[in-house]
DNA sequence: GGCGACACGTGAGGC
DNA sequence: TGCCTCACGTGTCGC
């Protein structure tokens, strides 16, 4: 803020510039061209009020800018003052990591699906690490067996288990599992548990009869609690 | 842009403002106390030249936080094109919405802890729908009998269960539940739920013999693959 | 004293 | 017309 006083507009070094200019080229004084040939004495009035309304809008335009721009500095987990540009370039990373992580929360795990799928997909390769890191999902209709096949054929492969996690809605189930692959085969580790997991859902479409659901056999329903607008990426 | 030319850099109507200016109060024209008596046309070449570049600099500087102003305009799901101001508004409140779903996502479910435990919460109180929505969670080791009880109590609460989630990670068990209930009694609903479910979590402790785990009984191991510095909030 | 970051006032253009 | 948003050049402060 150059004056400690808002009220005081007009600068002492700042000219207003409504009628004199300084031509920048040869240094000469001349009068500015004032166009529709408007007397100063008569529109002078006017012009400056509507001049002072004009920087005064400006500056509350200003003020609405930077005030967001200071309530994302707060959204930031970076604690040192920060540059304009480098803060807007710090949110919008965290706004893309938030999404990946949001995403992948939810879209892939949690809620099973109306069709039968499966995923395998490798996350991070863990530079450093020979081992890879895998995160498994199978969704299908509910059978009485199917955790127990699910934990025979998890277990028929060279993986570790280091998380699974298992949600129904309506008499569906999605079983996700975050595996680990010892050192070696790493190539083929995807397309084995994958391979895997495909004979699970084959077993299933071949028992006809569904037993009841896991838990709570009442009809199908769908619930969101996930903000599904921000996950687009 | 002013000029099509970038390097026409005296503006006709723009007074460059070294030594002359318009007193704003009075109105009549004054020479500027021109701070060390160097002449104008001795240091013309030179102030121009500074000039010059300084408005470049400026002019790059704009464009780096127009350039991050742009890309923040392509992850706002809004597909209008928005005030910059507004814009800056729909991303931070993008990024909290983002923050809250992340961390309820992550931090809330999924991972059983050491320590037994169990939460209770009403979530969104729904304005203009009369139920409520619960998020109940009970956290503990596992025994065979454990899903049976947890189903057992859930149905004899005047609640509907609208998802359930099971995680495990060692050999402990977490159980999450997405509870709407009925009209009616709301009040109590948060504490008879927390009711049934620490019942359910002293007939644990009261059999002595815990069975092997669910899945598997592996070592116990941490994985956490949400990135936790985003959910400061 | 140059360089970078910021606030300012102002002209242009859109409804 | 009046209001609003934007880009521009400039003054100023801190390193």
């Amino acid at each position: 803020m150059y004056f400690e006083n808002p009220n005081s507009l007009i600068s002492g070094s700042m000219p207003v510039n409504q009628s004199l200019v300084m031509d920048g080229e040869k240094g000469e004084l001349v009068k500015d061209s004032g166009r529709m040939g408007k007397k100063i004495g008569v529109s002078g009035a006017k012009t400056v009020a509507a001049l002072k309304s004009h920087s005064e809008a400006e500056r509350r335009r200003r003020e609405r800018i930077n005030a967001h721009l200071e309530s994302l500095r707060g959204l930031v987990p970076s604690k040192e003052k920060m540059d304009k540009a480098t803060l807007l370039a710090e949110v919008i990373s965290q706004v893309k990591r938030l999404k990946t992580t949001a995403k992948q929360a939810s879209e892939g795990l949690h809620v099973p699906m109306d069709t039968d799928d499966i995923e395998v997909e490798m996350l991070e390769n863990n530079v450093g690490h020979s081992s890879l890191l895998l995160r498994a999902s199978i969704c299908c209709e509910y059978r009485p067996e199917l955790l127990s096949d699910l934990r025979q054929a998890i277990d028929d492969l060279p993986v570790h288990v280091m998380k699974c996690e298992i949600s129904t809605l309506g008499g569906r189930v999605k079983s996700v599992f975050l595996l680990t692959t010892g050192e070696g085969n790493n190539g083929n580790a995807v397309s084995s548990v994958r391979a895997a997991l495909r004979n699970i859902l084959e077993k299933v479409s071949a028992s006809a009869d569904y037993a009841q659901p896991l838990f709570f056999p009442r009809k199908r329903q769908r619930v969101s609690y996930v903000d599904s607008s921000c996950l687009s990426s």
